[in-house]
DNA sequence: TCTGGGGTCCTAGGACCC
DNA sequence: TCTGGGGTCCTAGGACCC
């Protein structure tokens, strides 16, 4: 048995958790840069407002009705989730934090959920509502998939009072019949219209299909998920990996044309991931740096540049990395391209203790450890300057690498004009009760 | 004028091995 | 005339997730 907690309009949520005067009133957050709607309070999707549309869209139409309208504040969405995140943890033994905003908890060996599943979902729900002030969604199901289709209906239909648990045959036989193919979890829109084309249109019809027939049709992914809306669970709770592949990149508020402030785009993501590698204890091996222009203009063609590094030993140093996106960079850059994003990601990621040397490696490194151990010293203490120094996600760090640029110069730095106070991570935005 | 930023897994095909 | 059978590793691309 496996329960889905999702937090409802997370986003959105968040926001007016702190602004008692939202509470009735419709909320949209926008992604990074104010470029797309991408959480909405129920008020908002009333209204019709979609999810992922371009905001310059639907600006006009916010303001008639009065929609309250922030940029992502993510300081204050990371602190919240960590939050909710904890309570769950204090309510069952085995969690997996899945996203932001959803957790899957193991409940097959945890006595105390198993006698009344439906008791269970409910305190869950009334607990983390009480300590957080988030509202959110249970489904409870045999299999993660059932558990995330037992989430929708919870969402979907007031009746549920927003815990489902789908255990009696009748009831999941009825639901599976009354939703959309879409719906599922492992179904996007391609798989949703090639469905639809063999005259699989609802949950139900692909649950009787012959798992052995969508493996030829579709692969093996779907194929497991048709076994798990029958009750068979192929995907279990899944420990926290050091990542595979890690990205850093963002679009420019305004059009790059030059090389100059380009380079210090890239030389900012590439500090950034090196970044993101120390904290998983890792190094990598290959680096990737790409930019591009819009994909959506009508008179420009889409022009994306790309090119590889490949370190002759695996490395997590600032120094080095920003180096080489320098200098490939330098290879691909092509002039006469308005560029409207840009970043790095980094692959060939293993652990700093499993790293195997270069046996041609004429740096030195590998010959004098004390050199290696000098490197990592400096990145160490980088980081915890860094750390210790924090003021918000997107400022300038205390120390950084002078190609980086200075980001208050930088006139394509992110949008974010409708920011709200972090209220929960920085002493000065601390709300006062007067 | 203006369209996010991360990730995962699987498959097919080519190069190469014995 | 006739040219095996079984593998691994890597990469690119396509699907999906939030």
């Amino acid at each position: 048995m496996y329960a889905l907690i999702d937090c409802n309009s997370f986003y959105a949520s968040c926001e007016k958790l702190f602004r008692p005067d939202l509470k009735h009133k419709p909320v949209v957050v926008l992604s990074n840069n104010d470029g797309c709607v991408v959480a909405r309070s129920a008020e908002a999707k009333a209204l019709g407002i979609r999810m992922g549309v371009p905001f310059f869209q639907v600006k006009d139409f916010c303001k008639q009705h009065n929609v309250e309208v922030f940029s992502s504040n993510y300081a204050l969405y990371a602190d919240m989730s960590h939050r909710v995140m904890s309570t769950l943890e204090s309510l069952c033994p085995t969690v997996e934090v899945y996203s932001i905003d959803e957790a899957f908890l193991y409940l097959a060996d945890y006595p105390v959920a198993m006698q009344n599943l439906e008791a269970y979902g409910k305190k869950v729900k009334q607990i983390v509502e009480m300590y957080t002030g988030i509202a959110v969604g249970v489904g409870i199901g045999k299999t993660k998939t059932l558990a995330k289709l037992a989430n929708h209906a919870a969402k979907k239909y007031p009746g549920t009072r927003g815990v489902c648990v789908l255990e009696n045959d009748r009831w999941i036989r009825r639901l599976m019949q009354i939703t959309d193919v879409g719906e599922i979890w492992g179904v996007g829109r391609r798989y949703k219209k090639r469905l639809s084309d063999l005259g699989i249109d609802t949950v139900y019809q692909l649950a009787i299909c012959e798992p052995g027939k969508i493996r030829q049709h579709f692969g093996v992914v779907l194929e497991r998920t048709c076994l798990e809306l029958n009750g068979q669970s192929c995907l279990g709770i899944e420990q926290v990996e050091p990542k595979q592949q890690i990205i850093s990149s963002r679009s420019f508020s305004n059009r790059i044309t030059c090389q100059q402030d380009l380079e210090q785009a890239i030389c900012g993501h590439a500090s950034k991931a090196a970044s993101k590698l120390r904290v998983q204890q890792s190094v990598c091996s290959f680096m990737t740096v790409f930019a591009k222009n819009s994909p959506f203009s009508d008179t420009e063609r889409y022009t994306p540049i790309s090119g590889q590094y490949q370190f002759t030993t695996p490395t997590a140093d600032t120094r080095v990395m920003v180096a080489a996106a320098r200098e490939v960079l330098n290879h691909i850059y092509k002039q006469g391209i308005r560029y409207a994003k840009a970043g790095v990601m980094l692959s060939g990621i293993c652990q700093h203790d499993e790293v195997q040397l270069d046996l041609f490696d004429v740096t030195g490194q590998d010959k004098d450890c004390h050199l290696e151990e000098k490197q990592t010293a400096l990145m160490a203490v980088m980081d915890e300057l860094n750390k210790k120094f924090k003021q918000d996600h997107y400022q300038q760090n205390a120390l950084f690498i002078a190609s980086e640029g200075i980001k208050k110069e930088q006139t394509w730095q992110m949008n974010r004009k409708l920011l709200s106070p972090c209220y929960t991570t920085r002493l000065k935005d601390l709300v006062v009760v007067k």
